[in-house]
DNA sequence: CAGATCATGTAAATTGTTACATGATTCT
DNA sequence: AGAATCATGTAACAATTTACATGATCTG
C-alpha cells in the first residue's frame, strides 16, 4: 500500500511522470521516506492504471509513458492520509546493532559507534546542503517537511553514536 | 539476513529458549529495532538449525523445543556485527506522511500532526517506564542501549509532530 | 470443565530485491 | 560509431503479513 501512496504522493508533487521519472525521484526527493526500484514501480503503476488512480499517455520517445493522477487517485491518497490508522512500526539494522553491542569487547563497540557516527554525520551534511540549496518560497512545498525531520533523524543517530561511544569509553576506562 | 542475526542475538541475551519465547521477546525486549511474527519465527529457526547456528532440544510440554546458540551461531553473528557494511535505508510510514503533508489543509495538517505528538509521548512514556524499572546493574546489558535509541527517537517524532504543528498554525494564521 | 495460555506449525498473498533482457535516443 | 543515458519490462528469489489449523496444559 505505501508504494502506491508514494507514487501518488510523487504525481500529486511534481505532476505527469513517466516510470523512469518516478523512480529518480524516489532516489532524489522521497529517499528519506520510502524506496523503491523500477522494478517494482513499473509493475505497481500499471496496476494503478487499471484501478483508475491515474491515466497513462502512451507517447513520448523511446516508449515513453506518461502517468497523471486521476481525481480518484487523489481521493484515494487523502483518504488515506486522514483516515488510515498509521503504522508505526519500525525496522533499523543501527537499532539491531545497539542491541547486540554489549556482546562485543568495549573497543570493538566503540569503534563500530564511530564509524556509524561519521557515516550519520556525512549523511546529515548532505541533507542540510539540499535544505541550504532550497528557495526560502519552498519552505512549505512538498519534501520540506520530510526533510526536516530526516535531518532531525540523522542528527540524533549521529549524536547517539558518538555519546554512547563516549560513554563505553569511559566504562572501560573505570575497570 | 536480519531476523536470522536478530534470533541469534536474543538467544545470546535471553540464553535457551522456545520459539514462541522468542516470538514474545521480539514484542517486548526487541520491538524497537525490529518485529517478526511467530509465522516467520519458527520456519526460519528451522533452517538455522539446519544450518548448524542453533541446537534443537525436543522436550519440555506441548512440544515445546527448546533452541540454544552454537558457537557457530555466535561466530556468524560477531562477523556481521563486525564486517557487514551496515545497511542505512529506512522505511516509514510517519516519514511518508511528513512529506504529503502540504497537500492538506493546515487544519486537518495540525490536526494530524497533533495525534501523532499524542501517539509518541504515550509510546515516549512506555519507553521511560521500562527503562526506570531496570536495575542499575542492567545500566549495560542486552537492550540498555536499544532502550536509548528508542527513547530519543520517540522523544524526536514527539517533539517533530508538536513544532511542525505549532508551525503550521502560525503560517495560517499569518494569512 | 471451560477459558486462557502455551506451543507449533503451514498456506496464501503481498512486498521488496537482485538479476536478466531489450531497445531507442542523444552526445561526443 | 561508440558510450552514456533514457526507458520499459520480466523472472526468480527473499522477506513479511495475514489467515488458517491444531492440540496440550494450566487455572479457577
Amino acid at each position: 500500500m505505501s508504494l502506491r501512496i508514494a507514487l501518488l504522493g510523487l504525481l500529486t508533487a511534481a505532476g505527469p511522470a513517466s516510470g523512469y521519472d518516478l523512480t529518480k525521484l524516489f532516489e532524489s526527493s522521497i529517499s528519506n521516506a520510502w524506496q523503491a526500484r523500477h522494478s517494482q514501480i513499473y509493475p505497481e503503476l500499471n496496476k494503478m492504471a487499471a484501478d483508475g488512480l491515474v491515466t497513462v499517455e502512451e507517447a513520448g520517445p523511446r516508449g515513453r509513458k506518461t502517468y497523471e493522477i486521476t481525481a480518484e487517485g487523489s481521493g484515494e491518497l487523502r483518504t488515506w492520509l486522514l483516515e488510515k490508522e498509521p503504522s508505526r512500526s519500525y525496522r533499523s539494522e543501527g537499532a539491531l546493532r545497539a542491541f547486540l553491542l554489549p556482546m562485543l569487547e568495549s573497543h570493538e563497540a566503540v569503534a563500530l559507534l564511530r564509524t556509524e557516527a561519521q557515516a550519520y554525520a556525512v549523511r546529515l551534511a548532505e541533507l542540510e546542503a539540499i535544505c541550504a540549496a532550497q528557495p526560502s518560497s519552498k519552505k512549505s512545498g512538498f519534501g520540506h517537511y520530510a526533510l526536516d525531520l530526516g535531518i532531525r533523524q540523522a542528527r540524533l543517530m549521529r549524536d547517539w553514536a558518538e555519546e554512547t561511544a563516549a560513554e563505553i569509553e569511559n566504562l572501560a576506562k573505570e575497570t
